[in-house]
DNA sequence: ATAATCTCTATTAACTTAGTAGGGAAATAG
DNA sequence: CTATTTCCCTACTAAGTTAATAGAGATTAT
């Protein structure tokens, strides 16, 4: 289950995705539009930052921006930041592996083996799904976003079928 | 990630199903094998037993065994019974689905879409993966559960390739 | 009868998540 | 240069969930 903190932190992204690369956005604001409680925003947004996916600007006219175009930005890694591996148990995590204290015999573990390839499958979505792939079903300035990032020459991932 | 509480579940009902659908094996036997705290254990087996996974037996030669076979038991029922339900979030669950209090719009949200996509695929692993097929992958007991279950005309699913 | 075993309800302990509080540091406007 | 606005940082607290324990009740085999 994703925590709530993960989903301020994809809105807040989303959010940011939708207001191009450029432009700055106040804490306030986004925690007004998505009814996060300010301060608990800015520790994400704050992680966020640490882990290079916004930058910041400080004082008067200041406020966060992606730190990357929004094709460059993946769920996965998102969801890492926050809520760690995406794998359901560590011992089949790649990014977050710990062996399992009671695990007699790794190598043939049925459960294991089933959650790798859980882990697998959520990987293949959320590693290959940025921000912009999410946008890209619904609004103009989404699409708009994909297509300059085709014209950079960026494979655009999971396009929608009807799109 | 999965609960202690339902990796307990499945270790026990895989020690279930290579021990043969007939064969009483004791929780305390179980626990200790696991390495799971007995009373504890006691509370999850009971849980399964009440969602039609285990039939059970009290008094002197009591314990526990399938309910069915090896082979109709699905990881995914298992998980949605101690865990709850797949999806990252309630919004993208078809078992346990639940509006999000603060959603403008659910048919274009972007995150519900790509969890829905992570949901289908966990589905498609977990809920076309049976305690036989976990275990077809080592020992000769396993394999021959597989194969009286193939003699029954049941399919096996997600046999592995080289097998 | 007795002992073994599952069944049931209630309680507690440990841990995680979510959120609050209160300043400190940098940038800008005037 | 000063005041204000905004992000930055550390520490703490509250609420909720998970994991486990406790103790008695019900059923069965011997």
């Amino acid at each position: 289950m994703l925590s709530r903190k993960t989903k301020y932190a994809l809105r807040a992204l989303l959010m940011l995705a939708e207001q191009g690369e450029g432009r700055m956005i106040q804490v306030s604001d986004i925690a007004e539009k998505q009814k996060a409680p300010k301060k608990f925003l800015e520790l994400i947004l704050l992680e966020l930052k640490k882990h290079g996916l916004l930058h910041s600007q400080r004082g008067k006219r200041g406020g966060y921006t992606l730190a990357k175009p929004a094709d460059e930005i993946y769920f996965g890694q998102i969801v890492r930041i926050m809520d760690g591996p995406l794998a359901p148990i560590p011992c089949a995590s790649l990014t977050g592996y710990r062996k399992c204290a009671d695990c007699a015999d790794e190598a043939t573990c049925p459960i294991r083996r089933v959650m790798r390839r859980v882990r697998d499958a959520m990987s293949e979505i959320l590693d290959k799904t940025t921000l912009a792939d999410a946008l890209a079903h619904h609004g103009r300035k989404a699409r708009r976003l994909v297509r300059s990032a085709a014209k950079r020459g960026r494979k655009i991932r999971n396009a929608p079928a009807g799109a």
